[in-house]
RNA sequence: CGCGGGGUAGAGCAGUUGGCAGCUCGUCGGGCUCAUAACCCGAAGGUCACUGGUUCAAGUCCAGUCCCCGCAACCA
């Protein structure tokens, strides 16, 4: 049918909390892979979002106290920063709760429950709240929830099913038809033997347990849970079943449903099947990406040394992210983030490599020719065995990108561009231009060979377009090409620059980061940590083999009434208040990460139990001294408060 | 028997249908002076975790064993 149409999309991801690194690795790949296919000319539509309904949102925002609704608000507009930040150039932000999805999730329902594909029955089994998931016994293990292991509740309600069971064979005959359809290829075995071989059952699509979400048009008790709520977003966002269906009929099947691997199952069995019920054709391939390990080691998480994204963006740039995270990282395999890996790369890739070349080509053309490039030299020169050998390589490269960025191999693609790089420095060495210039007779030649370098460079910044946002067109412009139109189309033949484009050296285009400055900051924040580790073993030393402790150890911890005098935020910090404490006779620093559990305001002149001879800490460079007693998992947190009026300071006990 | 990933040069990794073990960084030696202390050339460095099997041929395929890691991200 068309081709020239391309439709990508990420998941739409859960706001029970903000967006990390994981849910931005996606995000980013995919957006590589929008810009890659609008820069070989393609219609693309590329689409990402949330998914904001279903009994834990509504849960979490119950306990802050807040509607569901702001508190998504106020997530998906941290992650549409987080997206400008990262420069993702999607066409649809589509959130579960805009108006026209609810309309089409409901007309879905109806659809499928009006053809006898959705029928009413009911439902027992047990439920964890917090990955919204229902299991059958022999899945629960040691009778807790096998992926979160918490404590599981026995539901029982009036539901209606999805025939799942019905589209058995289908989807196996489709598996087999057609082989690329989910990739890599050991998610698909893994599918075949835990899912489809095993035999599907139908699948529950309605909850009466909760009241956040669409409900069910013709049974308003029910909700539509989150299979059709969820899945349906990526032909909703296109006006599936609406009055304008325009969007749909252009570019509905989806080309590309990146995923992370977790929720392949999802989109390789159910989504498939609902799209059989409705009749419409099914995506064309479903990638199941890896997942991102930060500095990979267990102790990452007991040394926090976790970074916002956006930190590791102020000392580089978010190009060199981008690419890190495209170059480093096989898509389909879990990647390593590591910081000190990061800035060696950055340094070598980035700035020895493609900055430095940009660099050398632009400061000898400026000096040796007034910046002026020279077409007439490269066309009436013969070539050398170092042309043939740099035009036979760019043309060669140029295909193998195409070839592996198709093929979703965007770590490949960008090794054929910098092959490009390294041999253009090579070129430079091979032809010394610093000698020619010294001969007035060999001048065309010096000419031709900067002429060259020219062209490598802006073919390479076309290359690198979907991967870097600012500098491909940086260096275009300091080679005096921002005129042309540098598409994918324009550097199929070699030598577009036209005679007499001139050259002029700006900024520096990656500077080189100081990697020891950087590191030095993370090894005063690793001995901060330590500290806090050392703290905790003391702790777990002085517990007996029983576990008992005297009422000599408990009086060892000092617990006194607190009252929070003033409260502000931690800079640099997501999680973390400074709070001022008065404690009758003194008044303490006391850092909490309780930012995403209370609100300033809520905090002020509150009672609270503090523990007074804490070992002072310094967290995110502010001294805490002492610590706030609250309960709770991660997504609960309240702080002790006492029942009643008592003096700051007093002794609890 | 939860699910999944992995063990290849000092480090990080790639190895498509079996066909002479590769890449980047680092190290050592040399070259160059256009450039961002960068660039270019050369060298050292490997029992492809182990055992057995299939094969003319196994990092790659089969069976088993051992080991590591993740299940997801600022606890005070």
């Amino acid at each position: 049918m068309q081709n020239n149409k391309f439709y990508i999309t990420t998941p739409i991801y859960y706001p029970s909390g903000n967006f990390h690194v994981g849910h931005c690795y996606c995000t980013v790949v995919a957006d590589v892979i929008a810009r890659y296919n609008r820069l070989i000319g393609k219609d693309v539509f590329f689409l990402t979002g949330t998914d904001e309904h279903g009994q834990k949102i509504e849960r979490k925002a119950k306990d802050l106290n807040m509607e569901p609704k702001d508190y998504v608000d106020g997530i998906v507009k941290n992650s549409k920063e987080l997206w400008k930040t990262l420069d993702i150039s999607y066409d649809r932000f589509i959130r579960t709760t805009d108006e026209d999805h609810k309309k089409c999730v409901q007309k879905i329902f109806e659809k499928l429950y009006n053809q006898g594909d959705i029928y009413k029955s009911e439902y027992e089994g047990k439920y964890c709240t917090p990955c919204e998931s229902f299991f059958t016994e022999s899945q629960l293990v040691d009778g807790k929830c096998p992926d979160c292991g918490r404590d599981v509740e026995v539901v029982k309600e009036e539901s209606y099913f999805f025939k799942l069971s019905k589209y058995q064979d289908r989807l196996k005959n489709f598996f087999e038809e057609n082989p690329l359809f989910l990739e890599p290829e050991s998610r698909k075995n893994e599918m075949f033997s835990s899912f489809i071989d095993k035999g599907l059952e139908d699948l529950c699509v309605s909850r009466t347990t909760f009241k956040w979400g669409i409900e069910v048009p013709f049974d308003n008790k029910h909700i539509v849970y989150v299979w059709i709520d969820a899945l349906s977003n990526y032909i909703s966002a296109l006006g599936y079943l609406s009055e304008d269906d325009n969007l749909m009929k252009k570019f509905w099947p989806a080309d590309l449903h990146l995923v992370g691997k977790e929720i392949t199952r999802f989109h390789s069995i159910i989504w498939p099947a609902l799209l059989m019920a409705l009749d419409l054709p099914l995506p064309k391939k479903i990638f199941g990406h890896g997942w991102l390990i930060v500095d990979g080691k267990k102790i990452s998480k007991s040394l926090g040394n976790y970074k916002d994204p956006r930190e590791y963006i102020k000392y580089s740039s978010v190009d060199a992210l981008r690419y890190y995270l495209l170059k480093e990282v096989k898509l389909g395999t879990d990647g390593n983030f590591d910081e000190e890996m990061y800035i060696q790369k950055i340094n070598s890739d980035l700035s020895n490599d493609l900055g430095n070349l940009v660099s050398r080509v632009v400061a000898m053309t400026e000096k040796y020719n007034n910046g002026v490039l020279s077409k007439d030299a490269f066309l009436n020169i013969e070539n050398t065995e170092s042309d043939v050998s740099i035009l036979n390589l760019i043309k060669y490269n140029m295909d193998d990108y195409k070839i592996n960025m198709d093929g979703l191999r965007p770590d490949i693609a960008l090794d054929k561009v910098m092959e490009i790089v390294s041999y253009s420095n090579k070129y430079i060495d091979l032809n010394e231009p610093w000698k020619l210039a010294k001969d007035e007779d060999l001048k065309e030649r010096l000419n031709k060979v900067l002429y060259v370098l020219a062209e490598s460079v802006r073919v390479v910044s076309v290359m690198l377009k979907p991967f870097m946002v600012t500098i491909p067109n940086k260096i275009i412009g300091q080679i005096g090409c921002s005129e042309l139109k540098n598409s994918w189309e324009d550097i199929q033949e070699f030598g577009q620059i036209p005679n007499g484009t001139v050259c002029k050296k700006t900024e520096n285009l990656f500077p080189r980061i100081d990697k020891n400055l950087i590191l030095k900051e993370d090894e005063v924040k690793m001995e901060e940590n330590k500290e806090i580790k050392s703290i905790k073993e003391e702790k777990v030393e002085e517990v007996n083999e029983k576990g008992y402790i005297t009422i000599d150890d408990l009086d060892k911890v000092s617990l006194k009434v607190g009252q929070i005098k003033t409260v502000e935020r931690v800079e640099k910090s997501d999680k973390l208040y400074k709070l001022t404490v008065d404690l009758g006779t003194e008044t303490r620093t006391i850092v909490s990460g309780i930012v995403p559990y209370y609100k300033e305001e809520e905090l002020i002149n509150k009672k609270i139990v503090v523990v007074a001879n804490l070992k002072p800490v310094k967290l995110r460079g502010v001294e805490s001294n002492g610590m706030l007693l609250a309960a709770g998992d991660k997504d609960v947190v309240k702080l002790l408060t006492l029942d009643g009026d008592i003096a700051n300071g007093e002794n609890i006990h």
